[in-house]
Formats: structure tokens, sequence, C-alpha cells
DNA sequence: CAAAAAACTTAATCATGGTTAAGAAATGAA
DNA sequence: TTCATTTCTTAACCATGATTAAGTTTTTTG
């Protein structure tokens, strides 16, 4: 069940059987329910999580009681809430199980220790997170650029099975429509 | 003039005298004049830029023609296309600089080879590169749950001098609406 | 398998902010 | 210091997508 993590790391860093050895006692399996939460608005995020298997996303409730979804995670993709996890204040996201899920979490604390003793796993990061913050910029782009529709069009065009796999009224708000108007959508042509 | 660079890295990671010579001799101090492109559509991204002094925006231009700001960098950010700066692509942005500003340059092949003699700053591009993440969750968390209205007031009581320092239609880009309607917002109150 | 809950659809009305066009003000260069 | 360019403003009209309020379908759970 490992597997995937020590995979992904090695796409990017190299590690010997020790250091892998090391990673692996820091790491803890969890498996999720659909709808279990790993992270509650309030809460301090102690934990980073790397999905081995299923999808997670991370919400938030807005002043109108209605929930926002920020972004969602599939496999091999790491999710945190960084503000919260480096601050150690209290987060305002929710980051919760859309289906039955596997993740890796690893604690604030051992990751710390773990950049002491494998300085690769810096590099690691690093490169985890300049993809991670480039395709957020490319996202505010595409929210700037494109009407609700040609979003949601472009979604079902280069992620077809991940529009099949989140409930529509996730996907609207991901999108920053509502679930009536992406219905509207999808029934025209 | 490398002084801010110095600075700014040693609050997250410490470096020695020989170390730090390692470092400037992989910096370059660029000045550019008001409007002055660090980078253009078309080409490949190959530096990182510090802002040392002045200011830079990221934009590109859409299907319609128009200017789209994507973000901005003042004193002590980084600003690079991170796709094309590790694919070797064609980048779609452009950085110009909006005032007079001072950049400190460091190329890819240089930022590679400094990570191998220096791998500390491995950590601090991970942490820069966190919360220049986490800000831009932030920032599509305001996007979808404020108005225009709103988020223009949000700025104002948030950056009162750095909203003084761009120009309002770039501004207005930045925030996703038109300069006619940030103009009227203005007016009223 | 049946009842309840969750998710999705439809349609009428409404509001935020875009578009267009023109002019005014500020900035910059000769 | 004047002309040209850039930036900002105003206002009328318009469109995208929100809101509201049912009703329908699908999924979950006891």
């Amino acid at each position: 069940m490992f597997d995937s993590i020590v995979t992904h790391i090695k796409k990017h860093v190299s590690l010997t059987r020790e250091e892998t050895e090391l990673l692996l006692a820091s790491l803890e399996l969890r498996e999720l329910k659909k709808k279990e939460h790993l992270l509650e608005a309030g809460q301090i995020c102690n934990e980073n999580y790397f999905v081995a298997d299923g999808c997670l996303r991370m919400y938030l409730t807005t002043d109108k009681g209605t929930e926002q979804v920020i972004q969602f995670a599939v496999e091999n993709w790491w999710m945190t809430d960084y503000f919260s996890f480096k601050s150690n204040q209290p987060s305002n996201f929710y980051i919760q199980a859309i289906e039955k899920t596997n993740v890796i979490a690893i604690s604030r604390k051992a990751q710390d220790e773990l950049f002491e003793k494998l300085p690769q796993l810096e590099k690691y990061f690093r490169i985890v997170l300049e993809k991670a913050y480039a395709a957020q910029l490319n996202r505010i782009h595409y929210i700037f650029n494109l009407g609700g529709e040609e979003q949601y069009r472009m979604m079902v065009e280069r992620y077809p099975e991940f529009v099949q796999r989140v409930p529509q009224y996730m996907l609207a708000s991901f999108l920053g429509i509502t679930p009536e108007f992406l219905s509207k959508v999808r029934a025209k042509k």
C-alpha cells in the first residue's frame, strides 16, 4: 500500500533501501469511508496527506452557509492546508473523502524530522509544489477567461473520467457556478 | 543590492560566509525601466526572478486580444513561469516591470547547480513555494466568494499602498473585472 | 426491498458586472 | 510647455449566470 508513495518519490529523487525504511517508518496509512473528514474547519491541520487511492476534496463554508470547493486531490496528489500546517493556526478548510479513499498521512513533526534525515525530500516537495503552484496560476487564468460553460466543457474534454467520478454539485462549486446552471449546460448539446 | 536576497534567504535557512559567496556568484542584477519585459509569450523562461526593488506583473493575452493579469510581485517575491522554466517549453506569459525595478535573476542552470552545492536552498524554495501555493488557494477562495466590488474594497483595506502603486486597469484585470466597472465602484462611496 | 436522504433538473425572474462609445484627466516625451 | 499617448470616467444597454421553488431521479441505509 505504501508502494504508490515510494514510486512517486523515486520518480523525482533517489532513495536507498535504508532511506526508504526510514521514510516508511514515518508514514501512516489511513482508510477513509465516503464522506469521512480528515480535517474540519477550526482544527489545526497537523498532517500532510498523499492520496494512494480514491479522491479528496478541500472545501470551506461561506458566510452565506454554502460550501465552496477549493480543490480536489486524486491518486498521487498531496493535500493539506499549508497555512495551518505551517503556522499551527486553526484551519478554515475541510478535507473530506468523496469516495472510499486510502491516504498516507505524515505528521508535521515527522515530516520536519524526515527533512533532516533525508534532504532529498526537500527537493521532492519543492518539485511537487512548483507543479501545484503553476497549476493554480493556470487555473486562475481559466477562471477569468472561460465562462462557466466553457470551463465545464474543457473539464469533460480533458478529464472525462474525473467528471464522472465526482458529484455534479461539487464540480459546479469547484468551477464557481451553481449546480442549476451546470445542469442547464449539460442539458443543451 | 544583493543584500535583500541574502537577508530573505537567511530568514529561512542558514548560510556560511563561503556559501553566501557561492550563491552571489550565480546571481545577476538586472535593472529594468518601466514597461520593460523580462519574458514575452513564446519565449522559454530560463530564469527565476527575485524582486529586490520595484514591481513586476505576469500577464497573458487572451483569445480576444485583451490582457489578463495573473499576478504581481513586489519586493522579496520570486516570479517565474515554473511550467516553462522546468519543461523548457515556450511560455504563455509575459513578465513586465510596471515601474523602475531591480530584479535579481538566476538561470535555471545556475539554480540547479546551486541546489547541488547548497542543499539548504531546496528547503528555502520549498518554504517559499508552500506560501505562494497557499496564497493562490486563498485567492481562488476570494475570487469565488467575493464580488468584484468586495474584492476591490478588501485590496484597499489590506494593501492600500499597493493599490496606489499599480495602474487601475491592471488591478481591475487582476481582480477579474473591467476598468469601467472598477471606476464605477470607486465613484460611489 | 422500502423509505429516506441525497443529487439532479427545469423554468421563471433578477442582479452583477460586461460592452460600447465618448469624453476628461493625467502622464510623458520632445 | 505643448502635443500625444495613456489612463480613467460616465452612462446606456445587454448577457451571463444566480436565485428561488418545485418536482424528479438516484443512491443509501435500515
